[in-house]
DNA sequence: CCATATTATGTACATACCGTATGTATTTTA
DNA sequence: TAAAATACATACGGTATGTACATAATATGG
């Protein structure tokens, strides 16, 4: 009974893992990060205990590649959106911001990387996560619109902080108000003009 | 042996109330939520977990508990520092922000209020408490602002959640990025004039 | 003032989960 | 093909949580 189905160890590697994260992810998503047990995430990823403590150091280990994946889609989602053409600094950062928070429509993901991963993994590490994915273009985007003159001279690094503490908090407002953080937000980039 | 401290029912319960919320709250703020055990905290209060069961429905309602009193403590904390005068709404923006900042030095409440009260009683819940609290006086704030004329006119409500996301994550710099965010936000601020 | 009800606290227990240790199967390597 | 390495499964220990039950302390009413 095992002529059929021999895999390579890189093989069965990659599939258990991504079945485990996978499962992960969608319970994650449901029911938080508290809220799920290991015996469950096995369960649903059809393996075992054994499993998931032999490719992950421990639970929170398992919860930080889900989040990774989940960074990476974003921030996919955001590129593809944004890389038609360019009718200014200020137009690519409204769009950038649209882009984001239509990636964010999804409430697991919400959960996954707004609600848990802070607390979970530190504030820290989702900085350094983030710092690795969509935080780079936004910082990069508004140090171009000052550069070119459309912004105020502002310290970068925080401003795209706060950028992005705001995204975060427009995409956790109930789908009624989206409309009203959206112009709030223009506002605020529009303020920034020089 | 009970002759010289007996207690009145209602002194029985305050005290011990105060006792847990008072160990909760330090144990809380050092190693979070998850980190804490209840077996921990009864310890340092002086008390059995019995104690604890029969004043809390469960671990969840001690941590709320613990919040409110924090989010009470932070608005007693902004109240008392604002009062003085009033030298312009946008002044008194700034000024607010900055006792906010001042506040929110304490590590441990960072850690309660930031970090953990989001992911433990849910976003909804944490709207909730501090609708309660600091909000009103913000949106207030820059609902006079507003029909002052010194500010453009924007949805208030989702226009002060902004704000608050982005004190928020201020408090969360590294102390020696917090003046660059206070600029910021200043420019932010100063940006919506109208 | 006493008996009883009510409230506060303490103890014991059942259940669940996490991480580890150990054992087994499968694949690679020599 | 034998041995080593890797992947997976099972069993266990320790600890936490919430509950059920028992005891002690206060309040209440006759």
């Amino acid at each position: 009974m095992q002529g059929n189905l021999r895999r390579s160890q890189s093989e069965r590697r990659e599939q258990t893992q991504r079945a485990l994260v996978s499962a992960a992810r969608a319970l994650f998503a449901e029911k938080g990060f508290a809220g799920t047990s290991t015996p469950e995430i096995v369960t649903a990823a059809g393996v075992t205990r054994g499993a998931l403590y032999h490719h992950f150091a421990d639970k929170l280990a398992l919860f930080e590649a889900v989040v990774e994946e989940e960074h990476l889609l974003v921030s996919m989602s955001i590129n593809a959106a944004e890389s038609d053409e360019e009718p200014g600094p200020i137009k690519a950062l409204l769009a950038g911001c649209d882009a984001f928070l239509n990636a964010m429509q999804d409430s697991g993901r919400r959960q996954i990387m707004l609600i848990d991963a802070p607390a979970v993994l530190g504030r820290a590490k989702v900085d350094e996560i983030d710092a690795r994915h969509g935080m780079e273009t936004l910082v990069c985007g508004l140090r171009d619109a000052m550069d070119a003159g459309a912004l105020r001279k502002v310290p970068v690094e925080a401003l795209a902080q706060l950028f992005g503490a705001m995204f975060d908090r427009a995409a956790l407002a109930a789908p009624e108000d989206v409309a009203d953080y959206r112009k709030s937000i223009k506002a605020l980039i529009r303020g920034l003009k020089a």
